[in-house]
DNA sequence: ATATTTTTTTAGACTAAACTAAAAATTACA
DNA sequence: TGTAATTTTTAGTTTAGTCTAAAAAAATAT
């Protein structure tokens, strides 16, 4: 059985890994609010155990082993989302942290058990995808509202990490995940969007464009 | 914020001083699956930190600041426990262990909602009282089967501890929580109960009886 | 190509929570 | 009441996971 704390470093990597072609000590450190050197120890270990490729000063990589367990947190971190989105009433920026505990709750039963319960869900709150039971996760074909030009369209699926706030306006404006987009006119001057959502028009500032994900058709 | 370890020895402590009137050492250390002298430890930094009152060589008990600690781990394990049988379809034998993690989640919010989301159930799955939010749980007026006479009733609360197999058998005999049982006739040879459940005739071994808990009137 | 800066690792320390073995206190009983 | 048995505590060890400070390696800049 793996530690609460190794879990954690395998998702880091994980996620570390989707965005950036290599991971340094530094940057997890940095990731998990650590010191580098509570990372190299723990890189150790994990090498030990073949959950990662690592040679000192050289950088690290999950094996398939260690993605896979990567993969499995996230499902049940994403799901337990779900749950208290759904079920609880929680809003979208209030569950992270709880998540990040229900995460290392040791139970395949209990897994299976949600997953059916809420109607076995592929994305969470945030637009992401829920890897399934063997490890399988969604790659979004995911854009920024401000890559897209006048008259193309897109589904919102999410907000870039860092921006509750903008999940909270999108909220206030009756905009959810799932929601159909089209760039109706972008201003020149300032870079506002003028969108339709819901056969309504609404005003982006680029700011908002530069936050907003999308899932597009091409 | 207390470890998960002080949690569960609190808990502990809680359950065994309602099941006996004084609480030694040796008995958290067997309750806990522990070594004695581990329990000391332990022990010496609760009373450090005014959960209980503990003199060596004397025992311990709980005072009013860990007592309230011990009941809203109970809270929590009890709410999760109907959870996973009412929501996720767990059997009763199941949900100990689960709810046994699931009880350390750090997250007020999420037991208030979780606890509305129930249905701000009274009992949990095994027929035991879940404590309000405050610390006050029902003292319960529970009496074995086998204490009961002739024609004297009761409503099916739970079974004793560490007979998680009669809660199955009750099971197969559609016999539930909160039924209504009267005792139709003991028979002198082998203390054999005939009852009645749901104006059905069911007969109970005596050993059945000495594990069966009921709520009683008087 | 060398020196400086940055990154990473090593060495050593600390805390929490467990353990074993031995000592001390308490309890039981002859 | 004194000895033996039992219970509890102490002393010292272990492991996991973190830290700081210093050393070593790698990257960058002159
Ligand atoms: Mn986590
Ligand atoms: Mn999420
Ligand atoms: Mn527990
Ligand atoms: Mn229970």
């Amino acid at each position: 059985m793996n530690s609460q704390s190794e879990e954690d470093y395998l998702k880091a990597l994980y996620h570390l890994e989707m965005e950036f072609d290599s991971v340094s000590t530094n940057s997890i450190a940095d990731y998990l609010d650590m010191k580098p050197s509570s990372v190299t120890d723990m890189l150790k270990k994990l090498a030990e155990k073949k959950f990662i490729n690592y040679q000192k000063y050289k950088g690290t990589s999950l094996t398939k082993k260690g993605k896979l367990i990567a993969l499995s947190i996230i499902r049940k971190h994403r799901l337990w989302e779900t749950f208290l989105v759904d079920k609880l009433g929680f809003g979208w920026d209030q569950v992270h942290i709880i998540a990040e505990q229900l995460e290392h709750i040791k139970s395949e039963e209990l897994i299976k058990n949600l997953d059916n319960f809420l109607g076995n869900p592929k994305y969470d709150p945030h637009g992401d995808p829920i890897p399934n039971k063997d490890g399988e996760i969604e790659k979004m074909n995911q854009k920024l509202l401000v890559e897209l030009k006048a008259s193309q369209k897109g589904i919102i699926t999410g907000v870039k990490k860092g921006t509750a706030s903008l999940l909270n306006y999108l909220d206030k404006e009756k905009v959810k995940l799932g929601d159909s987009i089209k760039v109706i006119e972008i201003l020149e001057f300032d870079g506002t969007y003028i969108v339709e959502i819901n056969k309504r028009k609404l005003t982006f500032s680029e700011k908002i464009c530069q936050n907003l994900l999308l899932e597009t058709n091409d």
